[in-house]
DNA sequence: CGCTAGTTTGAAAAAACTCAATTGGCGTGG
DNA sequence: CCACGCCAATTGAGTTTTTTCAAACTAGCG
């Protein structure tokens, strides 16, 4: 279905949150026409090499963006949680460099490049809330790559954990104990790590009294330990209103 | 001093082969006020944390970003070479998240976000352009991401000379045998791997005859092989005019 | 000529990986 | 309701990759 979407409020709330802007110069986002499609666990949703004209915006569970390796294995580059756009860079870059996949049951919304490009158009408060976004996106990139090429395994995990963690809470979704629907092998892939590796972290991990899990549910104890052993400093997520412009 | 600069030549070079627009279409840049100032080998330029209201334009010179870690381990992010604007993001962000360094001599011209924003307001084409830009900054960045987190240290170091070289070649420098003044310490912070991991790799690929090395200059003799060993697609450069919209 | 920064090599240690087998939870079909 | 099967988690053991440490070597420069 072609709809006007109500959908457009998780982004607007998203947007007001991390831009620091108010509801009215977001309105026009209600115009932005959409499809929603429901899709189930582990599918692909769009492949590297693909060309692209819709924006994918998260409404519900959770999406990851990856490379394959030659040899069949897999890096995840980034998690995406609901008010998430996580290929908003096909925007300017409709040649998809990556695919993206569903990691649990998630309700995507497909927008129009050309209604988005048309809104940043009429709207420069829009445009540049939209683009800081794709710039946080690659904030969280560079600093991946700080993780995975200097961080030992059980820095990467918790780093991993706390990123979560603070995303999560920045649009009121950390709920206590947090909802981890995250596997050990996504776990790997994403902090290049083997699965084995991944358990015998987060095994320790618990020994250590910083996290529980049970039932895919993480319980993080003591946060402040967790972020000091990840040597985690949330900067850069640029969430702090107080360093907004 | 501050002037009306003719470098902004490099940038509107540079952006005509990037995003196929036409130099008319760039003109505006000329506006662009910026001060030009010469850095040694090795210099900070600006630190994780910062605050800044310019933006750095590589007039000429290697220059880096990078994070360090807490036991005073650095990796680096991404390498950037004459036309390239290390800190585009600033725009939006303008809380350094990372640090700048040359790390050869460089000239840099500084350039008031002002300007840069203002210009953006007048001129959708060039901001289009730039924001442009800032996406296949981030682009790289997930390619290293999986090149740190999912590759063997040769693939890895094979694939930082394909995209240096690939880099260079698309904006006229890659010269043959090409000038590579980046030292083993710095593609280990690179690439994630300890120097001599490096140093060891490095002859590795001279044994297979992919490579050459004298005196800071490296000559590649199998770009197609070294591609293969790299697991190298170009795509994520988004060099490619017909993948444009 | 001696200093420094960078490169190179050997050897031992540490981190992480692979392989292989087992366990546990959960949904489904009988 | 139970058994089966599947996917994910867990554990042990041996191997590989990469790191660390230490020392020698080299080239450029004042």
């Amino acid at each position: 279905m072609l709809a006007s979407l109500g959908h457009a409020d998780i982004l607007i709330r998203r947007l007001e949150r991390s831009s620091g802007l108010s509801a009215s110069d977001l309105q026009d986002l209600h115009m932005l026409p959409a499809i929603v499609r429901e899709y189930g666990r582990n599918e692909t949703i769009s492949h590297e090499g693909d060309r692209v004209e819709h924006c994918l915006l998260v409404l519900e569970g959770y999406v990851a963006r990856f490379q394959d390796t030659r040899d069949g294995r897999r890096q995840i580059l980034s998690f995406y949680v609901p008010g998430d756009i996580p290929d908003l860079q096909t925007l300017h870059l409709p040649t998809m460099d990556h695919s993206v996949a569903s990691i649990t049951p998630a309700t995507l919304a497909k927008i129009p490049h050309a209604a988005i490009l048309d809104l940043c158009d009429r709207n420069r408060i829009a445009a540049a809330a939209l683009w800081r976004e794709t710039l946080i996106d690659a904030s969280i990139s560079r600093t991946w790559v700080r993780c995975v090429g200097r961080l030992p395994a059980h820095a990467r995990i918790a780093h991993i954990l706390c990123e979560l963690y603070t995303r999560l809470d920045a649009v009121g979704l950390a709920e206590d104990p947090i909802r981890m629907p995250i596997t050990q092998e996504q776990f790997a892939d994403a902090m290049g790590l083997s699965i084995v590796q991944v358990n015998r972290t987060l095994r320790d991990l618990r020994e250590e009294g910083l996290i529980t899990v049970q039932k895919r549910e993480m319980i993080v104890h003591d946060l402040t330990r967790l972020q000091k052993v990840a040597q985690f400093d949330p900067l850069y997520l640029h969430l702090d209103p107080a360093l907004r412009r």
